[in-house]
DNA sequence: GAGTGGTCTAGACCACCGC
DNA sequence: CGGTGGTCTAGACCACTCA
């Protein structure tokens, strides 16, 4: 078993804690790197001497700071490190879309992932209030609905949904499932929509059990929420996309002038 | 008490998820309240029929999800609505500066909250490695440190760390503890550095307990960060804010052109 | 002091995994 | 099959809050 720091009875923090703050150490320090197991709850009872229930709560600690994952039948596993993305603002040039590249795919692949997307599903629907005061349309009135899930290195890190005025996106690809080369804003600027701007909105919360499943997330892993609206140059608001990320997949980076 | 579903033995989720469940729903239809205190354990063990910590695990769950908050000896309290704060990308703008407001103040009355700021510490030390590679200096370097902690209504909402390059700090009030009219950044234009851009790097993850205390967080309630790093015209990085943020109290607003 | 949640013990049975 | 984590029981003592 890896070395650990035994109890310290003159300490005032509970023992579970003290048991939780050991094992944050050894991985901190790198003496538990990711993808490794940690001591089995059986090792944890006996080293420190202590009830089962005490070594669970301390793991209990670590899952909900998003350091461990338990695999049920097989032991608790470091989280494996950051698959750190870094999207920069630059994310949707016009020169990606240009050379036939979304905007998910592009940023991917600079990093070396292999990207994916999966569970596309488009349909057409009267829109909900929130959305639609960002469309500056009414709610209620029709949109192109295309929601859609990303996956890098096949595990999923982000679902999204975009929300498309539907006069705009009647005739154009973005009816499709597959809306050609450059995606959804190719084909909104071959409609007579260049893209001048975009708004993003981004907050962090808990994920509601759905959005567990979709991005199959351990308890206690926080997601990241970005709320886009892409204006055209008449500052006609003609997406919205709506994004829950796993938090511990990105970080977004933005660049803006100081004014 | 409140009405609350029974068991249903014949539902193949677990005693304590079903509890959760019934708990969760009585809040989202809103027989308890924000604010309201759920039945304590003893009045749910009671009424379910089960062990303490049966009841323990279904609370253990509501928390994680953020959605209550225990007060010891007090009892288990429905956490109240958000406090949706919007930090627009212009939130730096030289305008605030020149009317001598720091930009957490500016932003936090824009909004209507009596904004405050406490724990400030000031000191210099060796830079450590991730910040001297975003201040393009050497790890080790001296800088000059400033520690705060911002509140809203009287509540912890932030942490910021700011990191200044010794040599742009010196001699100036950014030594101090109060850094006069327009903060930080008005004293670094009046040293000859003029601010041109910020690149802000955004993630979310969960609290250490460190970060737990100082910004008063319940258990399963993630924190959004944010590493700022300013550049004057001559394109030197001469600050680099590391700033922890209450997830819950927070929406950052980006805007930036398509290019 | 009565009631609350926080921590802990010492067991038990189960479901899942890998050999 | 043995080892793992998941769930549960029935107690115990403690610290905190409030009347």
């Amino acid at each position: 078993m890896i070395q650990l720091d035994q109890l310290d009875r003159s300490d005032d923090r509970s023992p579970y804690l003290q048991i939780a703050a050991a094992l944050r150490e050894a991985i901190n320090v790198g003496r538990l790197g990711p993808g490794d197991r940690l001591p089995s709850e059986s090792e944890l009872t006996g080293f420190y001497g202590v009830a089962r229930m005490t070594v669970r709560q301390a793991i209990q600690e670590l899952k909900t700071e998003g350091l461990v994952m338990a695999e049920h039948g097989r032991g608790v596993f470091v989280r494996s490190a950051p698959v750190v993305r870094r999207l920069a603002s630059e994310r949707f040039a016009r020169q990606h879309r240009d050379r036939g590249k979304a905007a998910f795919l592009a940023e991917a692949e600079k990093v070396g992932y292999q990207a994916g997307v999966d569970s596309i599903r488009v349909h057409e629907a009267p829109v909900a209030a929130d959305v639609a005061e960002r469309l500056g349309i009414k709610a209620g009135d029709p949109v192109v609905v295309r929601e859609r899930r990303y996956l890098a290195n096949g595990e999923p890190v982000e679902t999204a949904t975009s929300y498309i005025p539907a006069e705009f996106a009647r005739g154009t690809a973005i009816t499709e499932n597959d809306t050609g080369p450059g995606g959804i804003y190719a084909r909104l600027e071959e409609a007579g929509h260049p893209l001048a701007r975009f708004v993003e909105e981004v907050a962090a919360r808990m994920p509601t059990p759905a959005e567990r499943r979709a991005l199959q997330l351990g308890p206690g892993v926080p997601v990241l929420t970005v709320v886009r609206t892409a204006f055209d140059e008449q500052g006609v608001a003609v997406e919205v996309c709506d994004t829950v990320k796993a938090a511990y997949a990105y970080v977004l980076e933005y660049d803006f002038p100081a004014r």
